[in-house]
RNA sequence: CGGGGCGUGGCGCAGCCUGGUCAGCGCGCGUGUUUUGGGUACACGAGGCCGCCGGUUCGAAUCCGGCCGCCCCGACCA
């Protein structure tokens, strides 16, 4: 993209409202806006953000065998009065009613949804296991939205549903999950931590929170660090072989991880003094298995080889795709700005035409521009330097090429790496080979 | 939902207590000159229903009432 042409509004200032550094540089790189509390437009930068994040937890569900659909965003409130939910939910469901004054409303979560979606059609034993997933919009009315993108009202999630005809079944489900959880967090360069945790008004009995680590996070974490050195690729675990499950879910269960509402002093200490670690945290995703809560009372029953009829055991399984944005950002960021994962950024490159007005320069840049495409985002505004250093850096684009006139008279740019901030000067060609060998 | 605070050009704010050339400042924006590798400088200029409704008053951004919106702390959550 030429930033010319771009709505990324940049700020020099800080927004009065934005009170954590991920709110703030948020709003300040032009990622998002906020229209109402707790309900913000996605600007192109910040979209382009938000649909990696979606692809790669897209793609590690479908690596473990997981099944994308789309379910609506508005839903007929008959199908939680059918849970029982549609009174215990409480204020934070979003109501609405229709010109027939029927009742509806905004999904929180879909877990009646998908299971009258399933009992419509599956029948058989024959027909499970199943996961699907999907990546929609939700609400829920906060009474206090707060912390932008992190805590906001309307927010997109991944959420995945698994069916299965026993326990033992539910539970492989939940581990390969776990383990696309894992995967998923790895690849956007984040340390996560799983923790056992709360079911809350999802309900059930096995519950697991996954808290990434940031050093502006919520929540006081304590853990082993035995959790930062695992393999969690297909290499090392094989999603369809349960011993592989196994091996994976001793490894998540065994050592040592808290938040600080469940801190065991003691037990921590039983943890080998140099593997003790402790920091801040945020919670991007949650799992649980709740058996038949939702498949006994919506009535979704499978006939087993035996004739009998019996309920499927799920699990549901959310990522906060909005959400991680901001994790992200509070896991990566320094005084001048964003330091994006190469993964996420919404741009590979940015490059810095320093003077427009130059032939030269702005020959060697449009070269460039030509060469990285969609990748790069092409700072070729009338502005000063010193403007367009600041911005790239604000933005956190992983490298940034710089072509001033003195350089690109000899055919040099210089390339700088966002974070560390080396810079080397050399061929445009071989700036571009090096990018292309980072990816 | 309890407690607190704030709504004044795109952003950040002053003015309000002590009603009356107070509608102002910085940034941003436009034009020109300047500068040309880290948010340059100067000049000129555009832009505001002072959140909304009502009241008090000769006169309201300023005082009073109601409403709406937003933010912070707490309880709750991906």
């Amino acid at each position: 993209m030429r930033l010319s042409r771009s709505l990324i509004p940049t700020l020099k200032e800080n927004p009065a409202d934005a009170q954590i550094v991920s709110h703030r540089l948020m709003l300040r790189a032009g990622l998002v806006r906020q229209t109402s509390a707790g309900i913000y437009a996605w600007l192109p930068a910040g979209f382009r953000v938000l649909q990696k994040i979606a692809q790669i937890v897209r793609e590690e569900q479908d690596a473990v065998g997981a099944q994308e659909l789309l379910m609506p965003t508005i839903q007929p409130a008959e199908l939680w009065r059918e849970s029982g939910r549609y009174d215990s939910y409480g204020k934070e469901m979003l109501r609405i009613r229709d010109r027939h004054d029927r009742e509806l409303l905004y999904g929180p979560t879909n877990e009646e949804m998908i299971t009258d979606l399933f009992r419509q059609s599956v029948r058989s034993y024959r027909e499970l296991p199943q996961i699907v997933y999907h990546i929609q919009w939700k609400f829920r009315d906060e009474v206090r939205p707060r912390f932008g993108v992190m805590r906001g009202r309307e927010f997109l999630m991944k959420d995945a549903y698994s069916f299965d005809l026993d326990y033992a079944g539910a539970l492989r489900s939940y581990r390969q999950m776990m383990l696309a959880y894992m995967r998923t967090f790895q690849r956007m360069g984040l340390k996560a931590i799983p923790m056992q945790a709360e079911t809350g008004p999802i309900g059930g009995d096995l519950s697991h929170e996954f808290i990434i680590l940031a050093p502006t996070g919520e929540s006081q974490v304590f853990y082993d660090a035995a959790f930062e050195d695992i393999d969690y690729s297909a290499s090392n675990f094989d999603h369809t072989q349960d011993a592989d499950l196994a091996r994976f879910a001793a490894l998540m269960t065994t050592h040592y991880a808290a938040t600080d509402e469940k801190h065991d002093p003691d037990v921590f200490a039983s943890v080998p003094r140099e593997r003790r670690r402790e920091g801040r945290g945020i919670e991007v995703g949650h799992i649980f298995y709740f058996g038949t809560k939702y498949s006994k009372p919506m009535n979704f029953t499978i006939a087993m080889p035996d004739g009998k009829l019996i309920h499927p055991e799920m699990g549901s399984y959310g990522i906060g795709v909005s959400r991680l944005v901001g994790a992200i950002i509070e896991a990566s960021h320094d005084d001048h700005g964003i330091i994006w994962p190469d993964v996420v950024a919404p741009f590979k490159a940015a490059i810095l035409n320093l003077k427009p007005e130059d032939a030269a320069c702005t020959e060697l840049c449009e070269k460039c521009y030509a060469a990285l495409g969609n990748e790069a985002l092409y700072d070729d505004r009338l502005e000063r330097p010193g403007v367009k250093f600041a911005d790239a850096d604000l933005m956190g684009h992983p490298w940034q090429i710089i072509v001033g006139p003195r350089a690109a008279a000899q055919g040099m740019v210089e390339l700088k790496r966002r974070a560390g901030g080396e810079r080397h000067e050399l061929s445009l060609q071989s700036a571009l080979e090096k990018l292309a060998a980072h990816a």
